[in-house]
RNA sequence: GAACCGGUAGCUCAGUCGGUAGAGCAACUGCCUUUUAAGCCGUGGGUCGUGGGUUCGAGUCCCACCCGGUUCACCA
């Protein structure tokens, strides 16, 4: 015996001897193909199929599914079976399908999480269900673990109740095959997300904007402030980087030529867990020459308005206790400004020493390393972003935090970049693209000496990049949006890792 | 990295004051030809997260560790 049949269980053996005795019996456990004429919602919607009478003359269906629930009543069953769309009963018989089929396939070799292929005539029940009534039942494939069983009742005020839920969210995580199977409303959710980046791209498409692809493996990492994952290629005998970003090559595409390009990317940031952030996460990134941020603001709300409409037919979706409302426009405000309502402080024109008193009162925790930006950032971090619900620009940053962004036209020591927050979270963030490449070598190696100096979230100085700068880029509006976090909030969904299909996990 | 909560049968969960390990579903036997959390009779199934300790005796008390969830910190 191997290590794995000694650790079975006793479900487990019994079904490997079911699919043995099948194989002996010349029954094949695994067929290769099943032909289906529909599906169960089209069974279910169709009344057209229904039999009134076993007399009438209706067509066949072939269904094909997983059994969830079985009832035997000797020698007739009812069981259910769950296809890609939907569940639909079952009715069947042994006068209809024969002895062995009946007594010893279905009721003896079968299991409820076992794939089956279904054809007969439908009908509808004393009570009312629409019904396949199998004239012919196949066994598609074995299944060697039992299933979780959760069983659903509707009470008297239609309320659904599920009994035996199959809710370990360890195991559900882990185990995203199963609980895609025994949780319906899981399903619902990655086809949502799904759809949401299905219209961001086709809003982008309408507007002739390029969807391109770029490198993951990077020798200089950029375009963002964050602690990346090293990888080694070995020919080459060099150290790469997964990216953070790919800000730095979707430019180098605007100074080739390309009007407006976009990317949905995986980026890796080596950073902690928890139920915002996972270590590979996607964003997309738009960059779209002769633009401003303004125009990227009107864009983007434009942009998930649409998304809201698609996914739930109204600009208003329920997160939370909250019902956030997506339509056009939405409000701006001067990150001063709000800073200034929710604290009573103002923070414009203040220096470094002024801006340490001023969270000191605040009670916000620093310490010297901390550069205006931070401090900054810290402050409207605790209190202004988590009370943005409703979507709304924070525009006007000051230029310690945002080394590639253009220098505002008009207000002093602050740049032209927006991040869109929406039920307390940062879900976009945009600039005027910066692209004088003498201010952004400066501000890189300003950059760079944050990172000399221990900062290791600090960017480096990409020469490439810089050069491709010195080409000429025209004036650009860049954003990047946080398809995971949008998902969130469009799934009403509590953790990032109820929008990933197989969020990181420790080692089992 | 810290705090809190949790880990008992395939699934969901009980387990009192430390005294032979429990239920429903699932599985197995049998009955049952329109059931639907189908029903009825019976049966099997446990490294109580892991390792140590206290005790005549530990699922239960103590210590350490592992795994997970949540919150916090960093981050998008």
């Amino acid at each position: 015996m191997s290590q794995q049949e000694l650790s079975l269980s006793e479900q487990e053996q019994i079904r490997r001897e079911k699919r043995s005795q099948l194989q002996e019996m010349g029954i094949n456990p695994y067929p290769p193909q099943f032909n289906q004429s529909h599906y169960s919602v089209e069974v279910l919607e169709n009344p057209d199929l229904v039999r009134a009478e076993e007399s009438d003359t209706s067509p066949l269906v072939s269904i094909a599914g997983r059994i969830m629930a079985r009832r035997i009543m000797g020698k007739a069953a009812f069981f259910h079976i769950q296809d890609s769309k939907g569940v639909i009963q079952v009715y069947i018989r042994r006068d209809d399908v024969g002895v062995e089929i009946y007594n010893t396939v279905f009721k003896k070799l079968v299991d409820i999480g076992d794939i089956v292929g279904i054809r007969g005539f439908v009908f509808k029940t004393r009570t009312g269900e629409v019904t396949v009534h199998a004239e012919h039942f196949e066994l598609l494939t074995k299944t060697l673990r039992p299933l979780p069983t959760p069983k659903e009742v509707e009470n008297e005020q239609g309320e659904k109740i599920t009994y035996d839920a199959f809710s370990d969210k360890e195991l559900r995580y882990r185990q995203r095959y199963v609980d895609l199977i025994v949780n319906p409303e899981v399903k619902q959710t990655f086809i949502k997300r799904t759809k949401l980046v299905q219209s961001m791209r086709n809003f982008m498409n309408d507007h002739g904007y390029l969807e391109v692809e770029t490198p993951i493996l990077q020798p200089v990492y950029g375009g963002a402030s964050a602690r990346p994952f090293v990888t080694h290629h070995n020919t080459l005998d060099m150290d790469l980087y997964l990216r953070i970003a790919n800000e730095l090559y979707l430019k180098r595409l605007i100074v080739g030529g390309f009007d407006g390009v976009y990317e949905f990317s995986k980026d890796f940031r080596n950073e902690g867990l928890s139920r915002f952030h996972n270590p590979e996460f996607t964003q997309v990134e738009l960059y779209v020459a002769y633009k401003d941020y303004e125009w990227m603001m009107a864009f983007t709300e434009q942009m998930i308005e649409k998304v809201a409409l698609e996914l739930h037919g109204s600009t208003q979706v329920p997160v939370g206790k909250h019902l956030i409302e997506f339509k056009a426009p939405w409000p701006r405000i001067p990150m001063f400004e709000a800073i200034l309502e929710h604290t009573g402080h103002d923070l414009s024109g203040k220096n470094l020493s002024e801006l340490q008193a001023i969270a000191k009162e605040l009670h916000i925790e620093i310490d010297d390393s901390f550069g205006i930006g931070k401090i900054i950032d810290e402050i409207f971090g605790t209190f202004v972003e988590p009370k943005l619900i409703q979507p709304t620009f924070i525009t006007d940053y000051p230029v310690e935090m945002s080394p590639l962004t253009k220098k505002h036209r008009s207000k002093e020591g602050l740049v032209e970049r927006f991040e869109c927050i929406c039920n307390g979270k940062e879900i976009a963030n945009a600039y005027t693209e910066l692209n004088d490449p003498v201010d952004q070598r400066e501000r890189l190696e300003a950059q760079a000496s944050l990172r000399a100096g221990g900062d290791d979230e600090a960017m480096a100085v990409d020469e490439d990049f810089l050069r491709a700068l010195e080409f000429g880029m025209p004036p650009t509006a860049g954003i990047g949006i946080g398809i995971d976090r949008l998902s969130m909030i469009m799934t009403n969904s509590e953790s990032i890792r109820d929008v990933l299909f197989f969020p990181q996990m420790k080692p089992e």
